[in-house]
DNA sequence: AATGAATGAGGATTCATTCAT
DNA sequence: CATGAATGAATCCTCATTCAT
């Protein structure tokens, strides 16, 4: 019944570090050395808890997609109305692009995997498909895409130019894409006729 | 006759050969020999041309950057009105995330690097500029940079998604974000006043 | 009921796999892993159920040898004169070196075993003092001793050779080494004086 | 004009260490590791100066074969007759058995290696054609083809068993090969038409 | 009795870089 | 000017074996 485990947490630590590590030198930077290294575990461990470096990094960057959808929940939960879902928005843009820079540089890193491997792609669809779900209790499908993709590049505009806009910018974007041109709102379910033209039709 | 350049071409060619590498592998797949055997030329080249890999990197993508900032050129130059710079912003995000998968890679890539090293933060950066000052042309500065973020956002949700979103919907988003509720459009110096708060100030 | 062995047919069972593997990927392939992944058993019982990978080695050839000892016997038994003896002796030739191709590896494969350990040069020994003794029921024991030297080489030569000979050629050698100059044939004790000298008096 | 190298002799000095090794240790013992420091060259100089592993083991024993095939020519060439021609033979296997130890360790190996791999076996096949166009300087083709196999017979049955039989028995299962049934002896080409039963059909 | 956990040594190979030519 | 030769460090991974349970 017990695990037999020495160390039952080595596992999560090596993963830890590994993110630790990716954030700071990046996906050309890691090596079972490295890691071994820095999580204080014999190299030849490496290789027992997981099968390979690459099994190594898919396990990391599935912990850390976890991270990110918790995050992403605990600011888009128990919203009132779409005033307060627009502002959680416009907060989870800036925690994402300047709250711990460990997690924007990692989900840069989590991007770039994904356009090369399936495994990848999938955490991006799983942390997107999530995002919207909370984001459709207050907005229609499609302005909650738009507001997802929104999301993604200001954070990363934020993120990566050295004059970042600030919030009331992003308040402003936030505020356009969740508003229908002719005095609507892109509110609940009873607004989408409004959008009835093909805008929708997702293809694949 | 005063150069005495074997091969004046050989420098180009073993960046293009780069890009077409890391766009392959990515950049933890790059090394002299891959990419000297690649590009036909001998392994001393490579660090008789080039310092060492990182300045391989950095020129590779100093060229990739100047290749985009052209195809963006290509796309947001001669527009008459707003409507055909619409259009224009959606073909642009289309060519991106579907044209040739290499060059969302590539930008993929670049964002990453940028998120560690201000050599690429700054390549970023030029090509950001130079989208906004072609926005610039038909919109206010901070529809401009909104808009910008939006591109790169949508770009990026195409890429990775397993069903991305069709063209209607990325005209709905470039729409509303160029929309200015109460019924105006996101048109010209004009309507700043409205965005009058410090919002855009800002410094690092 | 004492035992208390969980599966005691563990043993023979690692060491049939040995052999498939050691057949397939050579001594240099073989590993405490592979045999275990292999042959469903924990890695754990590798060194519980044998000392070490060479004592894996030295029990799997054993029963190897006996095998072969088995092989050698269905076919040099109940024979009822020399005519017989040589079509039994061309028959072992052909299946050795074309029946299961695992056989022929195996025997090369103790063959250089040999030439380094004792041990494995008493496994030899066995073998062929048992082909002799069969040998010399017909044959007088210069004549099976040169006999048995005939049935390794052209062994040797149908496994290696990309054009084996044939089986009127394996007849024709095996007839020819049984054969005693001057008429006489290589059969009982009696013409043993012919090779009265010491000639096969030997030791180490 | 010059080769550039600064130690030119450095390849074929791996290559003899790699097969000195193997003679010792078998080729499950080889390793970059061992022929490097046995040969004191710098671990990378390996892979510098050969692709792999493999190709070292292929080269040393491209060499090997070298060396085997002129030690065949040194014993079977310039023989004025048959009986010289016997003698020779004789000398020729009790050199393989018990000249240099190394020598038919190294046979052995190569033999295994050529159960599984076709490069080796063409070694094998060169080493084994040039032995019998030797030998069919004074021998028809088939008694060639059965004299081969049964020098490697009987070298073998010398290496490995611990009573290893005299010179006198090796020259009597040589004559007895040599000699055709009836009297005649397996000289020329004219004897051949004895042999015209199909026994030297090869098929494959 | 039996085994999952663990590890240090060593496996092949790739690497960026130096340097003599 | 240009490059083939060379190398020590570091890469991932496999290994036989030990040991607590």
């Amino acid at each position: 019944m017990a695990t037999g485990y020495t160390d039952p947490q080595r596992r999560e630590r090596i993963l830890a570090t590994t993110l630790e590590l990716i954030a700071q030198e990046g996906i050309a930077g890691v090596s079972h050395r490295k890691i071994a290294a820095r999580a204080g575990v014999p190299l030849g461990s490496m290789t027992y808890h997981f099968h390979g470096i690459d099994e190594v990094l898919r396990e990391a960057f599935r912990h850390f997609t976890d991270h990110i959808v918790a995050l992403t929940d605990t600011h888009l939960t128990e919203l009132a109305d779409q005033d307060q879902a627009r502002t959680a928005v416009v907060d989870l843009i800036h925690v994402l692009s300047d709250g711990t820079r460990r997690d924007f540089v990692l989900i840069q890193e989590l991007y770039t995997l994904a356009t090369r491997e399936a495994y990848y792609r999938e955490l991006v669809q799983r942390w997107t498909a999530h995002t919207r779900s909370r984001l459709e209790a207050h907005f229609d499908p499609d302005t909650a895409c738009q507001l997802d993709a929104l999301i993604k590049g200001l954070a990363l505009h934020r993120s990566l130019l050295t004059t970042p806009h600030d919030s009331a910018l992003t308040f402003d974007a936030v505020t356009r894409i969740t508003t229908i041109r002719g005095g609507g709102v892109a509110g609940g379910r009873l607004e989408r006729p409004r959008n009835t033209e093909p805008s929708n039709a997702r293809d694949e």
